[in-house]
DNA sequence: TTGTAAGCGTTATCAC
DNA sequence: GTGATAACGCTTACAA
């Protein structure tokens, strides 16, 4: 992509304008940024000029150089751009900061948290974009960017992950949420339990979530989900090593159908299964039909999350008030008066639905 | 948002590190973009002070100011940010233009076309964003920003609408996939068609897509969908005036639901139904199930797009390569070496599924 | 291999 | 109300 000056014609500055007009480049400045400053018939006059002379308004890298800033944020993600648009809940979170920043015209950068960690010969910055603040998007706290974001030296605010000193936090009480789905089953009669988790740690492990695994949780939501989960089961005298827990690869249909079978494979399959997402359990409901088994008579089930597919599938799960989150962050981040620790706890809602039912006799 | 100064220290420069160094402003600077301009020593010597420093790289704004390019690209909606990251196609082209910003390490600003439309009174740019060119994706031919944006001076091109003089162009071939639609449903002999339109203008109107609208369609893949849908009816013996036609106020299902019952309700009401895109087909479905018709038995339906949701629907449609439009349109903007006029169409292809049978007796 | 100096297009300060 | 002048932080000939 090469420059403006590639079709020949220099660029239209300011000065352009003013010389035309027959004013000081100050005075057509201020007819942009401050009306008050000048005769609303000058001011007219200087757009005319303007218009004729091609002039679009004053170029967005020289103000930002300029002002200091550039009215425009960045959103981190930690997956990969493509995984992101095909999860409903970063969608909802995303549309949430979406309507924030249109409503302050602010503009919105997106930021793969994948695509900084490569060059890592140069130390760059996170993308190119000018930012004036990021959003951490459950960015896993051992990667790279999060100290890329904080030696950026501009405003950052964490939605769900990781929690950071000194950075305003945006989430909802994991562990409480969990501890309520759990909770939920076990007033049904549930006993035998099974828990499908979503990646424990940045690697490439998939499979039984051992006892080693779970002691090392690098991710605090999941790490907070679980210890809900087991602390409910705990209170009702199940202990945690009697708890059989698959951890999956990525947050997909796919991963949750093949956590499913480890599940039910095994000896005194649970009646239960707790999945840490929507999209995790609609997999496992598949499974546990294909199986054979009636949903909620044989087994039961409890997602996370409360996408759309989740009503439609009548799995009950935690509504997360999605777009909240984001709309909360870009406010966190635009309020950003001083260093104060302002942190936002969002309300969930246990929704029950169909998929589940009392424990079957026996 | 305020500047990086208000955390009292002064900005890290360039120049700071230089100084800490011993070494000129430009070898710095050189370290970063030239790396075989100076010994792996220094380079690394620099590196290190920078680090110590708290220099993150060069300032992205004074950057763009000195070179001309920024190293992002903007992706402009027509539609309001919240409902682009509702609509699964939108989602799709986004997916393709993430994909390839990712694989070019270019930032990716979005930017929609409503903010814009905002400030009447100041000329102000599109967005404050500084790109070096836009993705105009599927805009309204008469909307304000397509002068803008091509004011802005910058490389362009349009996926799907609208077509402009000297821009390069990603699309289908909306007539042919439609025509081809509505071919299809002749040759299982139906006879008596209703079509479900998308916007055919940029007003609040929805009910009745008249003659009069139907003359005048701003969005030319509307125009061309209808075209192919009546050429084919036209080529079997149907006038367009016996083809009763809906149009919807917004891409949903919901309009899709109330669009149906309008066919529905008429006298010898449709035994076939073309719609323009897949949600309104599958809002559609609910409503002719709901009226105690059966699909494909009474009435058969094609859509357009193959959303996932198509495919569990069993909703037979265009399946239309929406992510590789999006990494088409990458791979224009960046490739422009000249003003030459490149355009693109894509393949599309039919998808067959149980929505469609043969027309009932009678 | 390194340094000097001239921009890049604004905004901000402060006189007039 | 208006206009010089100095930043803003960097890139890039060109010179050494």
């Amino acid at each position: 992509m090469k420059t403006t000056r590639q079709y020949g014609r220099r660029k239209v500055t300011l000065k352009d304008v003013a010389a035309q007009v027959g004013v000081s480049h100050t005075t057509v400045s201020n007819a942009y940024i401050r009306p008050g400053q000048l005769s609303a018939a000058l001011r007219e006059k200087i757009f005319a000029a303007a218009q004729e002379l091609g002039y679009t308004g004053p170029d967005p890298a020289a103000k930002q150089l300029a002002t200091g800033h550039s009215g425009a944020l960045g959103f981190l993600f930690s997956e990969d751009l493509p995984y992101a648009f095909s999860d409903p809940a970063v969608l909802a979170v995303l549309n949430g900061v979406a309507k924030s920043c249109d409503e302050m015209e602010t503009d919105l950068a997106l930021i793969s948290a994948g695509s900084s960690l490569r060059n890592m010969n140069t130390p760059v910055s996170l993308g190119n974009a000018a930012v004036d603040g990021y959003i951490l998007y459950s960015v896993a706290p051992d990667s790279r960017c999060v100290l890329m974001a904080q030696q950026r030296n501009v405003p950052l605010v964490v939605v769900d992950q990781p929690r950071l000193d000194n950075v305003p936090y945006v989430g909802i009480d994991d562990r409480g949420a969990a501890y309520n789905a759990a909770k939920t089953l076990l007033e049904l009669g549930h006993r035998r339990f099974g828990i499908l988790s979503l990646k424990t740690a940045h690697d490439d492990y998939f499979g039984i979530l051992t006892a080693k695994r779970r002691a090392n949780i690098a991710h605090s939501t999941i790490a907070m989900r679980l210890e809900g989960y087991l602390t409910a089961l705990q209170e009702a005298g199940i202990a945690p090593e009697n708890v059989p827990a698959w951890e999956i690869p990525i947050n997909s249909e796919e991963s949750g159908a093949e956590g499913a079978r480890f599940l039910l494979n095994r000896q005194n399959a649970p009646t239960a299964i707790l999945a840490m997402s929507d999209r995790v359990a609609i997999g496992a409901m598949q499974t546990i039909r294909a199986a054979g088994l009636s949903i909620p008579e044989d087994v039961s089930i409890f997602g996370f999350d409360d996408i759309p597919a989740a009503a439609l599938s009548d799995l009950s799960t935690i509504r997360q008030p999605h777009e909240r989150k984001g709309m909360e962050a870009v406010r966190l981040l635009t309020q950003q008066d001083g260093r104060q620790n302002k942190n936002v706890i969002l309300e969930t809602e246990l929704v029950a639905r169909g998929s589940i039912g009392p424990a079957p006799k026996g």
